[in-house]
RNA sequence: GGGGCUGUAGUAGAGUCGGUUACAACGCCGGCCUGUCACGCCGGAGGUCGCGGGUUCGAGUCCCGUCAGCCCCGCCA
């Protein structure tokens, strides 16, 4: 039988005692972390979201509380009331924030019993993933998995703030709205009031925040949940969150002035380090120049060299052919390289292979000279050239892609920051951001036979680049930005186009037909007459910023409910079909294919 | 759609070459213990080896299929 909690009010939290306190008589709740029976005496650590403190009862004192600490099991929740003590000498736990004192029970209240858990919430468990997540209730007791969802409060409280003095405007917008084409696959909800009718998801608020700016808000923000019906990653859900902004009258480097300031401020409040500011830039092209991806961790060099020029002439057909043929050849120094074993490099031909790459040349520079399958075909000028470009030294271990530009790049760029971090050159504290500006505004679908935005359609070009949407598109760069982290992408925007003429220009570029662009963005051509200001913004991945500051690898460690690579979620059981009466209300009938689940 | 890894008491693991009754740890239950803090000691219970099929005298182990979780490619403006 439980008891009541009565009038009983919790007077602190466990974790907040300290040798302060001592003499004071308190009052506190929690759940049950353990309980160590020596026969006489019982310890009860106590723990609540803030830490934990001891509980001693001791059976001369307080024969009835401890009776009931007799009974008590993990995970039970519990309230006692007593007097806070210094540990006797010798007895303090310094592993513990409160392990200067102990709390001497007087009277304990069994509030609820708990079953057995599933799986120990201790520190020292490691506990299937698919385990966690049926019983995430359970698994977000635990102290660490609490720390990243705090982190993320004061990700989100620290942006609020600094949006507000801002002057940002926090304006809500639709969750059931229109289907776009473009982008990722829409979450579709059907309309019971219009059978046959959709209403989508958004993949992100755009649109509306961009009448928003044409209704004169001048600043709107929003933390802002966004959905998008594609495969997941370690760091991508289906239902994620934005901090998505966007700003009148101002042009980019506006937006980027005032976001570093933002992302500044969080890292000195949420983790007290101090990002100094302004941000290190970089085009797009450089980008790729140097580090093959446009997402580039500059914690570490290893940087790719280009060369296509040198390797034009020389018997190494592999290399020669596709220099003719219009591809690169680039490399990179891994510096010390040269103790990789032949099966080091066979994994990591293996690894350029995913991207694309249909092989990956080495060479180990030994004091003797290069120790390499493909040195016999190289004259010494050319061996020296090589040697030369990428500062190669004895120990040196060089690594060579020869593809097509887009295949070389991506695959020696991955390569790049696989090894960094492999060989440790990747410092988890160590934070490098990049704006990556200039990007393409355009790029063509082979399977499309179309271009495609880069970013998105409403994304303005560059101003001296808007005669090239006419003569040679392809060529037309994007008044486009990325902030990069370390290796990772955490927001993205642009500056819009607010001429609905420029507009309509780049709906027909991408193969939107006139009637088509009316039918899907009539609404937003239509705005753009009314006298839109020139503005622009961008979101942030409020997910995967947390996921950095938090230092963990999976984006479902700073989701309090997250969903299963398969996108479904283990608590809850969605999806999961619905009753007959509900499909025929909607006047939708499944497939029989649907119906017996395939 | 494709590639890879994993699946054995409640939990996380070991299980060799296919061979007797599937191991020890933590947790759980009972007992002992008045200064522990991942307490200690003694005892006990607990198994659809993910699921289905096959090979074999014999399968946790080999083969095929399937399901689930994870990582990746494609996809994600």
């Amino acid at each position: 039988m439980n008891d009541q909690l009565g009038s009983w009010k919790r007077t602190h939290y466990c974790g907040d005692l300290k040798a302060g306190n001592i003499g004071e008589q308190v009052c506190l709740m929690g759940w049950v972390q353990r309980r160590r029976d020596h026969g006489g005496l019982i310890f009860i650590d106590l723990r609540d979201r803030t830490g934990i403190v001891q509980l001693a009862l001791d059976p001369d004192r307080d024969p009835e509380a401890h009776a009931k600490a007799d009974q008590v099991r993990s995970e039970w929740v519990v309230a006692a009331i007593g007097r806070v003590s210094p540990r006797p000498e010798g007895m303090v736990n310094p592993k513990l924030k409160t392990g200067e004192v102990e709390i001497e029970v007087s009277e304990l209240r069994i509030l609820n019993q708990a079953e057995t858990p599933p799986f120990m919430l201790d520190e020292y468990t490691d506990v299937a993933e698919n385990l966690r997540l049926k019983y995430r209730y359970l698994d977000l007791r635990r102290p660490a998995v609490q720390e990243c969802l705090i982190m993320r409060h004061k990700v989100t409280r620290t942006v609020r703030s600094y949006l507000d003095e801002n002057g940002f405007l926090d304006i809500e917008t639709p969750v059931l709205t229109k289907s776009t084409p473009e982008g990722a696959r829409d979450y579709l909800v059907p309309s019971r009031v219009n059978q046959g009718t959709f209403y989508a998801l958004p993949q992100s608020p755009q649109i509306f925040k961009q009448l928003l700016m044409v209704s004169g808000f001048d600043r709107y923000a929003q933390i802002v949940k966004c959905f998008r019906d594609e495969d997941l990653r370690a760091d991508r859900q289906p239902e994620f969150t934005q901090i998505d902004c966007e700003m009148s009258f101002v042009d980019r480097d506006d937006v980027i002035a005032m976001m570093e300031g933002m992302i500044a401020r969080v890292f000195r409040e949420a983790l007290g380090v101090e990002v100094k500011l302004p941000m290190a830039r970089m085009t797009y092209a450089e980008a790729l120049d140097r580090f093959g991806v446009d997402n580039p961790d500059l914690r570490f060099g290893l940087e790719l060299v280009d060369l296509t020029d040198i390797v034009r002439e020389c018997d190494f057909k592999v290399f020669a052919d596709v220099a003719a043929g219009g591809g690169l050849v680039k490399a990179i120094n891994v510096k010390g390289g040269a103790t990789f074993s032949r099966k080091d490099l066979d994994d990591l031909t293996g690894f350029v292979g995913i991207y694309g790459a249909k092989g990956l040349a080495w060479v180990k520079i030994n004091a003797d000279g290069w120790q390499s399958p493909i040195a016999k075909f190289f004259k010494d000028e050319e061996l020296k050239a090589i040697e030369q470009a990428l500062g190669a030294e004895t120990g040196d271990l060089l690594l060579f892609v020869a593809d097509k530009a887009s295949i070389a790049n991506e695959a020696l760029g991955r390569l790049r920051q696989h090894l960094g971090h492999k060989l440790g050159m990747a410092k988890k504290d160590d934070y490098r951001f990049v704006w990556i500006t200039d990007f393409p505004l355009l790029e063509w679908d082979e399977e499309e036979k179309r271009h495609v935005a880069v970013h998105h359609p409403f994304t303005a070009p560059m101003d001296e680049d808007i005669p090239l949407l006419d003569s040679d598109p392809g060529k037309a760069r994007a008044k486009a930005y990325d902030l990069v982290l370390n290796g990772s992408e955490i927001g993205g925007g642009s500056i819009r186009i607010h001429d609905q003429a420029i507009q309509a220009k780049m709906f027909e570029l991408l193969g939107i037909g006139e009637e088509e662009a009316r039918a899907k963005f009539g609404f937003l051509l239509d705005a753009l007459k009314y006298g839109a200001p020139p503005h622009g913004g961008i979101a942030f991945g409020l997910d995967r910023l947390t996921m950095l500051l938090a230092g963990t690898d999976s984006i479902r460690d700073v989701i309090a409910f997250p969903k299963t690579q398969k996108a479904t979620c283990l608590l809850s059981e969605a999806p999961s079909p619905v009753d007959e009466k509900q499909l025929r209300e909607l006047g939708i009938r499944l497939s029989s294919r649907a119906r017996k689940g395939d």
